[in-house]
DNA sequence: AGGTAGTGTGGGAGCGCTCCCACATGTGAT
DNA sequence: ATCACATGTGGGAGCGCTCCCACACTACCT
């Protein structure tokens, strides 16, 4: 009898091999169960399941993670604050998406902020330590280092919106160019021929699909392209409001508005209100995103909606079949694939 | 050599016996100085660092776990829909407080929702794996059986808001009966002298609280109580919506209302705004949680601050402290700690 | 000189799994 | 009967750590 090493466990969580001596059964053959090999006949199964459920039987993770080298958790990275996460719909609806596809999964989802240079650090570490299995990174900047110490690190990958048209990690999208077109169209033909953007972070890929989107529609209707009417933004409320201020004083003729985010569309209506232009008879309004913000503004703003939702269970669904292709079994260099989703124009009474 | 169990790892991360010997000392001493053991002699522990850094060491998260028993992972389990916890700056809240915590830390933060019945079985299997060294438990009802799951299965934990006044486990609250007291001090203060009281929902025992704060206040002031002027909420915004419909029926000749949380109070100023009731002229309103509603309110309304924060914070220290004491060391039987944070009454111009 | 502590240090054993080789045993074709 | 091959099964080896015992060495007392 060991009377060494055997600290403090006092008939502690059972183990394989007690189970297999209660099955009568050797411990491969519980192991095979237990990961539902089909190489076990069936009255064997049954007896090791009928002593796992007696036992109570819960298989040891670390264990399990060290002889098998992988971890079953995936992490899903978000390259920001935590303030702009629950400030943002985008975020939730994602999280939710992911949220349902696991749950048929024995995976774990862990929720990590990279925020600050300090969290950034953290998860540089927490990577290098593969204590998951794969990452799920959303909302990239085009000069985000992440992606490719992920790459090195050979961590499965998937990210929500592509860093640029060379995009080499699998990437789930929605179809921003056509966001981006769908809404000028619309104006366009609800008869508005002075359609100004104010566009998202330039630095998203996303945002400048947009624009490329707006600019196409434009030409596309006859319109020329005045890049007069064309103002930065960053996504937020304060900068649809500066973006919404430096338009009117430029382009006082304008009579539409196709705004990078809903979040933005509420800032550039502000500013509008108050300098007495009425929504829509002077001025329409098109946001992005189709957040609640959306709904419950007045008047209720016309948005283009990305289906968010969809996009997290997509990409949950890359993921985990990139982590699969890895496993033991043959590694097929499997194609780079590049999902792109389609967007829906959802027209209010703001335009 | 073994040409067994070598399972295609090319030259990956390096181990701790790799380490060992680039540093010309043995596996223990290794050991030794990663977990900082004041054991070690300095010129030992400096060659062993740098044999670390240059081998780009990082240890095996799954071996340590395996070995030590123990994860370096708690669980914040949010027994509520995922819909709840973003739309409740509580939780939020809440999270960033442990979140600051943590960034000392070596331990990992899961974020765990448990709103359906399926959810909570997966938590069930999850923590009966002992996948976490710990737990923070917010937002428990009354008759919620996780809290002694965790006890059963011996996982160190701490709750926010204690269940009832005999709480077994350790918790950290803000006072509800003291914010409960200030509200209607507040009012009385200010010259109102039917106060009615819209409450959260009774199963949870800092609602409770907050009516005998209520209660007292009032008997305190003179005024007796008058049953008919309290009416059990939700929290909801909906709930306070009922519920000041009730009231104003019952008793128009109410002069304030203290509400459960901002959100009721959001509710119940809808419906003193149909009735053509003025506030705070008619009706003063007094919320609760002072959160960004209570800012934004038209007008702003009157609120008792928790801090949040805070609280989370304290929840971290005491069950990481909690950890500490079951680890090899002397389990020295803590006393139960309850912990209760001050509130604040933060006057706007709704009362 | 002989104890008796205290420091450092090396390395064996073991944590509970998975993987895989070895060995049955059971088919059907030759 | 003989070979071939599939199907089940047992159990050794090993994953990379932590824990702890054993054994130096050094002091500092008697």
């Amino acid at each position: 009898m060991a009377t060494h090493g055997t600290r403090g466990r006092s008939g502690g969580r059972p183990t394989l091999e007690e189970v297999a001596a209660r099955a009568g059964v050797g411990r491969g053959t519980v192991s095979r169960v237990i990961n539902g090999s089909p190489r076990v006949s069936d009255a064997t199964r049954a007896a090791v399941e009928a002593a796992v459920a007696e036992l109570g039987y819960v298989p040891n993770t670390a264990a399990r993670a060290l002889a098998a080298n992988r971890t079953d958790a995936i992490a899903l990275v978000v390259p920001e604050p935590e303030t702009r996460f629950f400030a943002e719909p985008y975020f939730s609806d994602m999280l939710k998406g992911v949220g349902a596809g696991l749950s048929d999964t024995e995976m774990q989802l862990l929720l990590i902020f990279a925020g600050s240079d300090r969290e950034r650090r953290r998860l540089a570490q927490y990577l290098a330590a593969h204590r998951v299995d794969g990452v799920l990174l959303v909302s990239v900047h085009a000069d985000d280092p992440l992606p490719d110490l992920l790459a090195q690190l050979e961590i499965p990958a998937v990210i929500s919106g592509p860093r640029s048209a060379a995009e080499t990690l699998t990437s789930v999208d929605s179809d921003n160019y056509g966001g981006g077109r769908s809404a000028v169209e619309h104006l366009v033909a609800r008869g508005r021929t002075r359609i100004a953007h104010i566009t998202g972070r330039l630095d998203v890929y996303g945002a400048q699909r947009r624009v490329d989107g707006y600019r196409d529609a434009l030409s596309d209707a006859g319109y020329g392209v005045d890049e007069r009417l064309i103002e930065p933004g960053d996504f937020t409320e304060e900068g649809g409001r500066r973006a919404m201020e430096a338009l009117l004083e430029r382009c006082p003729d304008l009579d539409a508005v196709f705004a990078g985010s809903d979040v933005t569309a509420a800032g550039a209506r502000q500013v509008l209100r108050e300098a007495g232009r009425r929504i829509p008879d002077d001025v329409a309004l098109v946001g992005y995103d189709d957040s609640a913000i959306a709904r419950h503004m007045d008047p209720p703003l016309t948005s283009v909606r990305q289906p968010i939702e969809d996009m997290g269970r997509r990409m949950l669904d890359l993921l985990l079949a990139e982590i699969a292709d890895r496993r033991p079994s043959v590694s097929r260099g499997l194609e780079r694939r590049q999902v792109v989703l389609a967007t829906e124009l959802v027209p209010r009474t703001s335009s």
